[in-house]
DNA sequence: AAAATAATTTTACAGTGTAAATTTACACTG
DNA sequence: CAGTGTAAATTTACACTGTAAAATTATTTT
């Protein structure tokens, strides 16, 4: 026999193939990924894959591309928590606790997108730049609002190269632009720093105390690149 | 025919292993470590390799404890070179400056010791914790001096959980201790989100300026954490 | 010289991704 | 309605992987 069941009994193989994959990454870990077990899962043949997902990388993109959903979601919804005209400060802080919380929260997604977890697998980043922009979007618009209010105290940081950097339609980035972005990526990089260590269990000293550390983090952030009051 | 060539005309055929797992590690990266083909690159079989390595695993832990010796003799180095009685603040900016050198010149190195780049490889602490500490020693050494010339403006920082540490010999951290390799940790997670994501080419916005932007944290580290005359 | 031990080999098994050929189910068209 | 074409699966096959077991050989010890 040899087409009769999958795509009857499931009729959106595609979905299933992912959500067999998260299952499987939250068991065991993304590097052990494989197509086979995928396929026992949903009693299908491994091949039987290929027609959804040209490759194992394929998937992998696929699956880094919904990680990026989830994450970019909850940053715009933790930016979009505190709507008053006060309460950037707050907007900032917001973001990066549930920056720390959905990684600590979905650990193997967070390395999907930020690490190295799967064996050959190297990200397609033009495929992949629109889904990052929009998740790092909510961090640059809470700092553009900075800016933008005269509260940005970050004068001299390096900015960074436009050449080397793909703008959304590939438009020059205004002096503006630049500087809120690279205010944003070194936040980012400060941020990540200690998110990556601790999903990956090698800041172990603090333990509990974790969520202290970080808030001192996001903290010094604020006394040093924002002017209140 | 079975034990005729190897030993012989090899003598120490456990660092001919280890550097062959480096050769490749070179090209193709550690992800794509491979026993088999360390075993074709000597001409040996592959289980002959259990003889001095009882796994891939132990073989994979052999490498890290050498990058960590690599590692820390590069730290230590670095804080030997300025040896002044007012070269504090030197002796931290060469160290952290170090810290990048080195990871930039030996990327695979880096992310074996910070990454997850091997499958299903769990590092062993207890086994990798002297190494590590050694070779963090460096900077943790410029901290206390920093500390113990009233230096080291960190009064706010939370201090970890001295039971979660193992200590060297299991003793009881002295509370200057705390603060000191508190702080260290800290820098440690800065320094890390930074060189991390531009060893593995997600930080491309910055191209050749990578160095400023380094330069700026290890700069703004400097303001916030030491009193200067 | 004989026995013991250690190093190495071959063989084997279970697993992986994926290419190729093959079979089946379904949708159209004549 | 029969026939054809296509798309979705399947089976088969190949080249890999780590590693367990048994067999073989070299060296060391008795």
């Amino acid at each position: 026999m040899a087409r009769p069941l999958a795509s009857i009994r499931n009729p959106n193989l595609r979905e299933s193939i992912k959500e067999a994959a998260w299952r499987q990454i939250g068991v065991s870990g993304a590097s052990s990924l494989s197509l086979r077990s995928i396929a026992r899962d949903l009693g299908i043949s491994a091949p039987a894959i290929y027609n959804y997902f040209t490759d194992r990388d394929a998937l992998v993109t696929a699956l880094v591309l919904d990680a990026y959903l989830s994450f970019g979601d909850s940053q715009h919804a933790a930016k979009e928590k505190f709507t008053g005209e006060g309460d950037v400060a707050k907007r900032f802080m917001e973001t990066g606790i549930a920056y720390r919380e959905w990684a600590i929260a979905n650990p193997h997604r967070y390395l999907l997108i930020f690490g190295t977890p799967v064996p050959g697998y190297v990200p397609p980043m033009e495929e992949l730049q629109p889904a990052m922009m929009r998740s790092m979007g909510a961090l640059a618009e809470v700092v553009a609002e900075l800016h933008h209010r005269g509260m940005l105290n970050a004068g001299g940081i390096p900015l960074f190269d436009p050449e080397a950097c793909f703008f959304p339609s590939g438009q020059c980035p205004t002096p503006d632009d630049l500087l809120i972005y690279s205010v944003s990526m070194l936040i980012w990089c400060r941020v990540h720093g200690l998110v990556s260590l601790e999903v990956t269990g090698k800041l172990p000293p603090f333990g509990p105390r974790g969520d202290a550390l970080y808030r001192y983090e996001l903290e010094a952030m604020l006394r040093e690149f924002v002017i209140r009051d």
